[in-house]
RNA sequence: GCCCGGGUGGCGAAACCGGCAGACGCACCGGACUUAAAAUCCGUUUCCCCGCAAGGGGAGUGCGGGUUCAAGUCCCGCCCCGGGCACCA
């Protein structure tokens, strides 16, 4: 066949405009015999356009799921779009555009983009989470939640900007200050709140973390440890006078004989009956804790005059507020043990409060508490601390708690970081919470059939104020489906988080009306054996998930505990050396990148320039290189389809390096996922091919060109699929088998072996594959030159590795 | 401050179990083809030294030590870059 230019424009339309007519091609089985596979990138927000992140993220999981196929499993690969969220609002402030018709054009042009990708959705099972067929189950679950006790109400602190006149994200708050405003200090404000109770299963989702350990990165399940945050300590009553006891929480109760001082968050209940002046004082540390940015803050507090008893030493000691002490954790308040604890030591000291050392270095003294100028936070021995003086700390913190809770004031207690989830957002754009306020029922959960509570279509959204809802009567006033008697309707929104927490369980039964999903389909597909991301989403989003399956395990809907079985975070991409931001401009739009090199090209160099889960760096010259790539491939192939071959003289040894790297590339994507080093390999294939090219058999160059064009199918469809047709086959060629590697055939019969003289090259002497160590140190003292180097010297030792090295120790 | 990654040619990287450091690609330079250019093809390129040359010698994976016949890889002590967490009692 004569040679052909290749011409990307020409052959990913044709195959595109094929395969678009054709919406069963990527469909998951029903009844499948097959072992089913359900691989799954992380959805995207519909911003209007894929940059060539989005295109790295999908084409590995692209290459996988095509990969599976022709592995002969019945693979579930979807795509939908998370479509509630802020920036939608800000564009209809912006340019007068309802969210709903923004979102959904943003939605159509991503769709675009994706299909030119060739990347091999099952659209029939998209999702997108805006619409009511979606949003609906949000609020379905959020009632079950709220029949269980696992959504409730409480006044929370959001974030306030008196400018704007409304609550901010934490994300909208830069230094303390409002993202639009940067001179106007965010406030503290309580609200009523919604909050899901993750608190619930705080030790169920570190519990099962052990399930994970292997098949999700390691730092991930790291920062959810920390995230969660179980610490082991005691609980402790100390009495204040006139007041009662007031409960602190340590996991040193070993030192509690060095407490000098009780601190209080400036949130604390006692504070509220103080003096004015000291609830203003605590006020401003309140506001002020939240204009503060990462960074060292100094430690600031004042004394209540307020004493407290200290119920195992019996002293009495002074009680502060101190504002590094936060009522969101443990009892909201501390014993401060300053020379035993750095936070303490450094309150204490600036408040001339007394330093009393109680624990006595394993390997020292007990030190001056006078002097000394930094805490020990060490375990040691007791010292000073009545009955429990000689104890180790070990020892001492389980008696001291037993013995709190023998005499009523104390016990040991656990303690979690992990915080419930306030769903509750003054938001126009997200799922309306389905609760209805009564007068004389209280809250009132909308009942099922009545779902879903519609986000109404005609609302002016103006950034100011509480929720938009709020100022929408058709939607706010409505009669109490208990009672009947006017009521009005929750105005806000959830937060998108819900929306994502369980996108990937509706992929599977995504056009159920009567259900969010049939349990059936669950119970087949899950769970998730692959899940690929950005590793921005290690905390929220993964625990948020994993909560939400555990809650649906827990109403009887489901019965896996996880629902993600491995999980691949992929690396940032950095374009031409910078990280890529709308700011800088240097975002690389995915659509002109096809333009002008075609989604074979995008996708092989996305998976080239690196190992998918380090940082890759983005440049046109990388791409070119491709391209070329690519190019060559396609005149090779064309112009030795159907040729009358050469005398066959290179056969053997093109045969061995078709499965060397048939073999690569197969244990590439069984192991390692280093695709980086699978698209070399093929180009060392290519490279071999030409060299050769000459003296290949008709038959070995076909069924090197059908390889080729089966290494090429999961990465580059296109100019794959071109190929297979080339040769005259046809069918799609990613529903072809993958081919076996024979590791005889891709074994070498040759070896170099490099010969070293004390740990230096002196020669290399090719031996034949697989020869013993006698063997191949008698061949290599045989050769010339080594002869010459060990010539007048005595051998030490021989060091032979068969089929790498040989080195000779001489003296 | 703590916890993860990472540091290898001019650049992206490779070397998977301790065994030839730099595969593959980019860029550069040189050559072929061309009236010319593009495209394509072939070749050179870690650094230093000796040699007209074929060739030979030495150094080299952030820094300093160590283990070993052999270290980019293992151990100890540092430095730098990126990310995450950051008063969690």
């Amino acid at each position: 066949m004569p040679e052909k230019t290749y011409d990307h424009q020409q052959i990913e339309l044709k195959w595109h405009e094929r395969w678009s007519q054709d919406p069963t091609l990527y469909q998951a089985e029903e009844n499948s015999a097959r072992p089913k596979y359900y691989v799954l990138e992380m959805l995207p927000y519909p911003s209007g356009a894929l940059h060539i992140g989005h295109i790295r993220n999908y084409s590995i999981g692209d290459a996988l799921a095509r990969y599976m196929w022709m592995r002969g499993y019945n693979v579930l690969h979807p795509m939908g779009w998370d479509a509630f969220g802020l920036p939608a609002e800000n564009a209809a402030i912006a340019n007068q555009r309802p969210p709903r018709e923004w979102t959904l054009s943003n939605v159509e042009k991503m769709k675009r983009t994706h299909s030119r990708f060739a990347f091999s959705y099952d659209w029939d099972r998209e999702v997108t989470t805006c619409e009511p067929d979606y949003y609906r189950w949000n609020q379905w679950f959020f009632l079950r939640m709220l029949e269980k006790g696992l959504a409730y109400q409480k006044q929370a602190l959001v974030n306030w900007c008196n400018q704007c006149a409304t609550v901010l994200a934490n994300e909208q708050v830069v230094d303390g200050c409002c993202w639009r405003h940067d001179s106007t200090p965010v406030e503290q404000r309580a609200l009523e709140q919604w909050f899901l109770r993750t608190t619930a299963y705080a030790a169920d989702l570190l519990e099962d973390i052990k399930q994970l350990e292997g098949n999700w990165p390691d730092r991930v399940l790291t920062m959810q440890k920390n995230w969660i945050g179980r610490s082991e300590g005691a609980e402790v009553d100390f009495t204040i006078q006139g007041y009662g006891p007031v409960r602190v929480f340590t996991t040193r109760v070993d030192t509690i004989f060095g407490a000098t001082c009780m601190i209080l968050a400036p949130e604390h209940a006692i504070v509220a009956t103080l003096s004015e002046d000291l609830k203003a004082q605590a006020k401003r540390m309140v506001d002020a804790r939240a204009n503060q940015g990462p960074g060292d803050v100094l430690k600031d507090g004042f004394d209540t005059g307020l004493r407290a008893v200290n119920p195992f030493s019996g002293e009495t000691i002074p009680i502060w507020v101190g504002n590094f002490v936060l009522m969101g954790y443990g009892t909201g308040a501390i014993m401060a043990v300053p020379a035993h604890d750095e936070r303490d030591f450094e309150f204490c000291r600036k408040y001339g409060i007394d330093v009393v050392p109680v624990i006595k270095p394993v390997d020292g003294d007990l030190p001056d508490g006078a002097t000394m100028t930094v805490a020990n936070g060490d375990y040691g021995i007791v010292a000073n601390s009545g009955q429990w003086s000689g104890m180790t700390s070990e020892d001492a913190r389980r008696e001291m708690a037993a013995h709190a809770e023998r005499e009523g004031f104390g016990k040991s207690a656990i303690t979690w970081r992990l915080k419930d989830w306030g769903v509750s957002r003054q938001r126009y754009w997200g799922t309306p919470i389905p609760v209805i306020h009564c007068p004389k029922c209280g809250v009132v959960g909308v009942p099922d059939d009545q779902l879903p509570v519609l986000l109404p279509r005609q609302v002016q959204i103006t950034g100011k104020g509480r929720s938009p809802l709020a100022d929408v009567p058709e939607f706010v006033d409505v009669p109490c489906p208990k009672c009947g008697e006017p009521s009005k309707r929750e105005t806000d929104t959830m937060d998108t988080f819900v929306d994502s927490s369980w996108y990937f369980y509706r992929y599977c039964d995504a056009k159920n009306s009567n259900a969010p999903f049939d349990p059936a389909k669950i119970a087949y597909w899950f769970p998730i054996d692959q899940y690929i991301g950005g590793v921005e989403h290690a905390i929220l989003h993964l625990i948020y998930s994993r909560f939400w399956t555990k809650m649906m395990r827990d109403i009887g809907l489901i019965t896996n505990a996880e629902p993600v079985k491995k999980l691949f975070t992929q690396g940032m991409v950095i374009a031409n050396g910078a990280k890529m931001s709308k700011s800088k401009g240097n975002v690389v739009n995915a659509d002109l990148v096809a333009d002008e090199f075609g989604a074979d090209t995008a996708r092989l160099f996305a998976l080239f320039a690196a190992p998918p889960e380090r940082d890759m760096d983005w440049t046109e010259a990388g791409a070119e290189g491709i391209y070329r790539f690519l190019g060559r491939v396609y005149r090779f192939a064309t112009r030795n389809i159907g040729t009358a071959g050469g005398d066959g003289s290179s056969d053997a040894k093109i045969l061995r390096k078709l499965h060397q790297v048939l073999m690569k590339v197969t244990q590439d994507f069984d192991s390692r996922w280093h695709f980086n080093t699978s698209i070399a390999a093929m180009m060392e294939l290519l490279n071999e091919l030409h060299a050769e090219e000459s003296k290949i058999s008709a038959a070995a160059m076909a069924q090197s060109i059908e390889i080729v064009t089966f290494l090429l199918a999961p990465f580059a469809p296109y100019l794959a699929q071109e190929l297979w047709e080339e040769q005259g086959k046809s069918g799609p060629v990613f529903r072809q088998q993958w081919p076996a590697f024979d590791a005889e055939l891709a074994r070498e019969t040759d070896v170099e072996i490099p010969v070293q003289i004390n740990g230096k090259l002196r020669a290399r002497v090719t031996v034949p594959a697989g020869l013993d160590k006698d063997a191949l140190e008698a061949a290599v003292r045989a050769d010339e030159k080594v002869a010459a180097q060990i010539e007048g010297k005595t051998v030490v030792k021989v060091i032979a590795v068969v089929d790498k090295l040989v080195n000779i120790v001489v003296k």
